[in-house]
DNA sequence: TTCGCAGGGTCACCTTAAGTAACAATTGGG
DNA sequence: CCCAATTGTTACTTAAGGTGACCCTGCGAA
């Protein structure tokens, strides 16, 4: 299973997909990467450089069967297998998520939540009972989850870390404004509002002195 | 004001800031660019030339002063101004960002929440009433907003984020999951979940099939 | 059957950027 | 006055990604 896509590419393949399910709801059954590209806004013969990592799905002449090349991202992205997730950390991003209803219906289903509090263990968001974060061994095991999300604030984050880490999760998305620290076979993501709100900053600033952002 | 910091850098800016204001707390008054990159999980001659783009900060042989160089690099993100923002789309996302503090505290009071939906509009959420989005040229004008944070469903962003830029906000941090286009003055940045958990799975496939991540 | 064209596959180049290391400069202390 | 510590900066290495061009392949029409 020689793969190797380009960083850059994987996070471009999730863009296309998108596009692509919207399309596959017209009477349209190919796309050109020439039209692909003007929706994913980008160019077109990265489009086509981009999809040749999956696989040669195009057909010359006529362009890429919308419903098939859908497929074939999606293999290579892994979501043909079901991804169950756990929630750790209760308090407001973190029951937003549990809210979130996109998760589950992309093939990501919230199989469990959990936190630290007392006040919260027991209690049922979007359905789901909360758990005891110190029971995550178990909690991942029983429920098959692959992927742990943190919501926890900063100064827990890391132990969270590892405790899903120990517990086997595949890979680790953190909301928490902290730098983590995983085993590097551990895929790690990070989204950190503050520090978009302030790179945001810089360039605002930066477009008001000098017009070439 | 030539400033020109390398993309890169302006994204570990924040992350430094992060690690001083920890440091601030201690009796320390100096901190070595090896201490620093250690808590940012960094090079240290990667801090050092981060940090010489805002200007030389440091004493050699000693270190930098924590509160001075927290002063330059909070006054070269722009973060010594406040930076009024506004969040449009009160779905599960947009309260539960309503609703997290964090936002005020680091100089990024929310003037002003918006919706379209008749049934959202004159409710509160966390002690704002929300506005009715169609008067977001007001609302940006009115309360000086400088940032607009879209957590609208994917078919309404691009014309929410029309109506921003038009309203006159410096910047954007779009939530929802599509492309958007924006002039070239008007700095963009993307938060997309749905992405992120894609990558994560390609990822954790990865390192299922090829140790090598 | 053949011709023409729309459009994908791929190659090679270009460009830019970012990380890394090494070294010279400078300061404070004894 | 000298030494130890630590910065500022330059130069190098390396990579990675984007772009454009060109070639080749199918399909449809005459």
């Amino acid at each position: 299973m020689e793969r190797g896509i380009p960083d850059a590419t994987v996070v471009r393949l999730p863009i296309y997909r998108r596009v692509l399910l919207e399309l596959a709801t017209t009477d349209e059954a190919t796309v050109s990467s020439a039209a692909l590209a003007k929706l994913a806004g980008v160019n077109a013969a990265q489009v086509r450089k981009d999809l040749s990592y999956i696989g040669t799905a195009g057909v010359r002449g006529v362009g890429y069967d919308i419903k098939y090349l859908l497929h074939q991202i999606s293999e290579a992205l892994g979501l043909d297998v079901v991804s169950p997730v756990v929630i750790v950390g209760m308090g407001n991003l973190g029951r937003a998520l549990a809210d979130y209803g996109g998760f589950g219906s992309r093939g990501f289903p919230i199989a469990a939540l959990a936190d630290s509090s007392p006040d919260k263990i027991g209690t049922t968001i979007a359905g789901l009972e909360v758990r005891d974060s110190r029971q995550l061994q178990d909690l991942v095991a029983d429920s098959h989850i692959r992927i742990g999300i943190i919501a926890t604030p900063a100064h827990a984050a890391q132990s969270v870390a590892d405790a899903l880490v120990a517990a086997g999760v595949g890979s680790v998305l953190s909301f928490a404004p902290t730098v983590l620290h995983v085993p590097d076979s551990v895929p790690l993501r990070k989204v950190d509002l503050a520090t978009e709100l302030q790179v945001l900053s810089y360039y605002e600033q930066q477009g008001q002195d000098d017009q070439t952002a």
